[in-house]
DNA sequence: AATTCGGGGTT
DNA sequence: AACCCAGAATT
């Protein structure tokens, strides 16, 4: 047997029962392939089968709003996939009449699909022969073949993608995505690999040359920035000042405290002393908390440092995102994580 | 071509 | 702390 049928009778043997691979309803593969989008299986089944559940089908999506399908999303990072879920749903329902696209070159052209998730739903729903190179897929490929230009490069990623397509078998392509992502995330993992058990580590290039630890190669380019986010609690403990986030920085369109950024974690009287801080509060600020710790939040770009205190003045000057809600309605909003920690701690919600 | 978009698990 | 995850969009 050749490298390829190797691996999809590995799969028929050893792969896990997911929801998602006993359809080929391609809206719900749609559902399944942006959850699952730089996301682990395991995070992302509980999210899939919320949104099937709330959202059947594409006209039921389509008629959603976007405060409810980021409440869905919460937590689970990365916004602009429910965001723009909600415009390709909607797109779909008008120009597709609700039934959702199985071509690749049509799904290309929709927000939140790229060349993996148009190549996963065509072969998945269609059987379309088209080739997906996830991380998995990388992985696999780089190892097998010692392959050592960048997968993160362009001419790597072209290199991979065309060796995929090369690969694919063109009877059962869906059967062959599948098989080729699951041995990758299950037996060729990043660290120690099961090699041991692989059914085709004789002809690896890097088993032969232990090399697996070494490939695939990637460039590191991630710079961390620090940032330090100091919110503000004003509430009669009825109502309570909310803000909107807008949709350029991080957390788009979900909603947080009144906050005001600065350069470094500054010691309270001197947060105080700040020009904006001073423009929205007035010259008699009343403090009334100010012993919460600061919560170290770390994402992939961003350490945020998260300081959280209640004033019991009114504020002066609302900011146009700014607006007041029942502590009740808080419940409807969508909020990043550490948000909802902090929301927890105050109202026990 | 490089950067940005989250949150969580593994090592 | 570094790396990765069924990547895509924006700069």
């Amino acid at each position: 047997m050749n490298f390829t049928d190797e691996l999809v009778q590995w799969y028929l043997q050893n792969k896990r029962d997911l929801p998602w691979r006993n359809t080929t309803d391609a809206y719900v593969i749609w559902l399944s392939e942006i959850i699952l989008q730089q996301t682990r299986v395991e995070q992302g089944l509980p999210y899939f089968y919320r949104f099937v559940e709330r959202y059947p089908n594409v006209s039921s999506f389509a008629a959603a709003g976007e405060d409810e399908v980021l409440k869905l999303w919460q937590g689970l990072g990365y916004y602009s996939r429910g965001r723009n879920m909600l415009k390709t749903a909607k797109l779909v329902q008008e120009q597709y009449h609700g039934k959702f696209p199985q071509r690749y070159d049509d799904l290309i052209k929709l927000k939140g699909i790229g060349e993996y998730t148009a190549a996963a739903i065509s072969s998945f729903s269609a059987n379309e022969a088209k080739a997906v190179v996830d991380g998995n897929v990388y992985r696999v490929l780089a190892r097998y073949f010692g392959i050592d230009e960048p997968i993160n490069s362009t001419g790597g990623k072209k290199t991979f993608q065309e060796l995929a397509n090369n690969l694919i078998n063109k009877k059962t392509p869906g059967l062959h995505n599948q098989a080729m992502m699951e041995f990758g995330a299950m037996l060729c993992k990043p660290k120690n690999p099961a090699c041991g058990i692989c059914p085709v580590h004789m002809n690896c290039f890097a088993f032969i040359n232990n090399a697996t630890s070494i490939l695939p190669i990637k460039l590191k380019t991630v710079k961390v920035r620090e940032r330090f986010f100091n919110y503000f609690l004003v509430t009669d403990g009825d109502s309570v000042l909310m803000n909107k986030r807008g949709d350029k920085d991080i957390w788009a369109n979900l909603y947080d405290l009144p906050m005001v950024e600065t350069a470094s974690l500054l010691p309270l009287p001197e947060l105080m002393d700040n020009p904006t801080v001073k423009e929205i509060f007035g010259n008699d600020i009343r403090i009334s908390v100010d012993n919460l710790p600061v919560q170290k939040h770390i994402l992939t770009h961003q350490r945020l440092y998260i300081r959280l205190i209640k004033i019991q003045s009114k504020p002066i000057k609302l900011d146009s995102n700014w607006f007041y809600t029942t502590v009740e309605n808080l419940r409807n909003l969508a909020f990043p994580k550490p948000i909802v920690i902090l929301i927890k701690n105050i109202f026990n919600l």
